[in-house]
DNA sequence: CTGTTAGCGCTTTCAA
DNA sequence: TTGAAAGCGCTAACAG
């Protein structure tokens, strides 16, 4: 059975109150400091959490529920994240609620049950209602990466229109005037789409219906089907972008596979830069979102939230992403 | 505020023992059980974890303390061991030792500090020292993917060995002789490189020291510059057996850059069927952890562990992997 | 600075 | 079946 505070009591003969003091960094005798610090070496005491929690209604760990766990995106939030809450002394409990709404709201329903301090919440729709058991809770939820449908929440977001207009003027610059693009249906496709709108109403290029793929499917199927429906055009695009990284992974899976060329057949812009744009030849040029800043933002967010509750207004905090030129874009001299 | 049990009793005039049974599933009496839950709709009462963990010693909440969050492979196996638990209505607190001793024995003491009924570990190395704290607290620990110098835990594993050895057979089969490995020196690392040289002794060949590399260094790089220098030699192998998934990307970048041909000038086998070996061209051939049943086999035994203690003894599961033809090995006709 | 006392919200004897 | 009471291990007034 491990030590309590009471056997530090008997080793010390001090008060309850005292240890817990000491235990907490407030002021103690020195004399007494040192027979605490002795009984707590020799029991190996360790104060109970589940305890301090009960009494303190805070429990120091947070909840990190990520829309899909498996896709390569989240799994580098998560690792940023978990090293930030660590280091304030927070621990992460992880929850998936694998693209299903359902599964979302049952997610943090759990987290409000076990009494989470708060919550960073990658949504997978732009429905608020799951969420509706941690704001009764009166859990603070922190949005990553997503908007939903309510300005309640604090958020965490890249311009992810912007970012993609800049992807498509840089296209544009390089003499492209044959473009497609390739989103999935939520929020940041929708959002990559906008720009991509806008950069081609700028520039005055006409872009027909079969230039344009979204679809609803598992992101890695959306881009490769949707490459290989690209490649069978009698009037393909010169260049193509693709609005998330598991859409890339299924374009490239489509070029490599028809054995066309990039950028010389076909050039490529994607969104994230994680492993396989580092490893796949020619290097990809991309739009690189500031991982490690968004989830110390988010991190840092939540935290100011659980100290100050509803003291300031929701935050919505856009942050920049930067386009990296690789290889992967041809640049067409103009006539 | 959160509606209590005390609130229930106050909508209902019951007992709080009463309310507590139902809560926990004993028998009541029909008319109370209908007012306890009209009371519970009424109130949107939910228990307190944190309260029930305190008397009931029990969290329902296992950590997950992963080497490497950032590795493709632990996430893999965090997405089927989160399902498994929360099927069981177990949480799961998560803990990155980014590859440090030191880290993953404070990753642990915080999982024990935190009450968890028991933990999950991959480990960074063989040494069971940073596991002392959870065996002091009773915490059963369940070893994924790795063992260490200890036979007091239980422990998940595939046969890494014999694996590498049936690789490095199969290469052999399609007639290479000149085979050079690339591993990583850790558990998993040193256990294919012993199927490796059994394979290779088996067959009566000679390995030459310069087709034998591993290295501490960061998986990718060590798969990125071994293979550089492999393109080096004058006597340069016809097959590398790259013995886990960071180091095979790094083997491919190096191919990809050097403008060498796979299979036609050099035939590549991996481990583990992730996103990669899927979108990239050719098909690389591998060998297919099963990580599902990693995951699931783990859970179980850990779980098994929490209920029944030291019934039984510790377990070593060790899981078959099977190899997967791709394209990426070239058959040699024999002379 | 120290100790006593009263809970936090729940489960669990034990007697009724 | 039910309820009163004790207590899980700790913190937080409040007196001393």
């Amino acid at each position: 059975m491990a030590a309590t505070i009471k056997d530090i009591r008997s080793e010390t003969g001090l008060g309850l109150a005292t240890i817990s003091k000491y235990l907490n960094g407030g002021n103690v005798r020195s004399e007494n400091r040192q027979k605490i610090e002795e009984a707590i070496k020799k029991l190996d005491y360790h104060p109970n959490e589940t305890a301090r929690s009960l009494v303190t209604k805070r429990t120091r760990t947070i909840g990190f529920v990520v829309n899909n766990i498996a896709s390569s995106f989240s799994g580098v939030l998560l690792q940023h994240a978990s090293a930030c809450l660590h280091d304030r002394g927070y621990g992460m409990m992880i929850c998936d609620s694998n693209l299903d709404k359902k599964q979302e709201a049952e997610s943090i329903r759990f987290c409000v049950e076990k009494q989470v301090d708060g919550i960073l919440l990658i949504p997978v729709s732009k429905d608020p209602s799951p969420i509706s058991s941690a704001e009764k809770g009166g859990i603070p939820v922190v949005l990553l990466d997503r908007e939903i449908e309510s300005d309640a929440f604090d958020c965490v977001v890249i311009d992810n229109s912007s970012a993609a207009e800049r992807a498509v003027d840089y296209l544009i610059d390089c003499g492209h005037e044959r473009i497609a693009v390739i989103c999935s249906e939520e929020y940041t496709g929708n959002e990559r789409f906008r720009g991509f709108r806008r950069s081609m109403e700028k520039a005055g290029i006409y872009v027909p219906e079969q230039y344009m793929y979204s679809g609803r499917t598992h992101s890695t199927e959306l881009g490769y089907n949707s490459m290989k429906e690209l490649l069978k055009l009698k009037d393909k695009p010169t260049a193509v972008l693709s609005t998330n990284y598991e859409v890339s992974l299924g374009v490239i899976m489509a070029i490599n596979e028809s054995g066309v060329k990039c950028p010389g057949d076909i050039s490529l812009i994607g969104f994230d830069e994680l492993i396989l744009p580092m490893v796949m030849n020619p290097k990809l040029t991309l739009v690189a979102q500031p991982m490690e800043d968004i989830a110390s933002e988010g991190v840092r967010i939540l935290l100011q939230r659980i100290e100050e509750g509803k003291k300031f207004p929701p935050q919505k905090v856009s942050l920049y992403a930067a386009l990296k030129e690789g290889e992967s874009v041809r640049k067409i001299s103009k006539l």
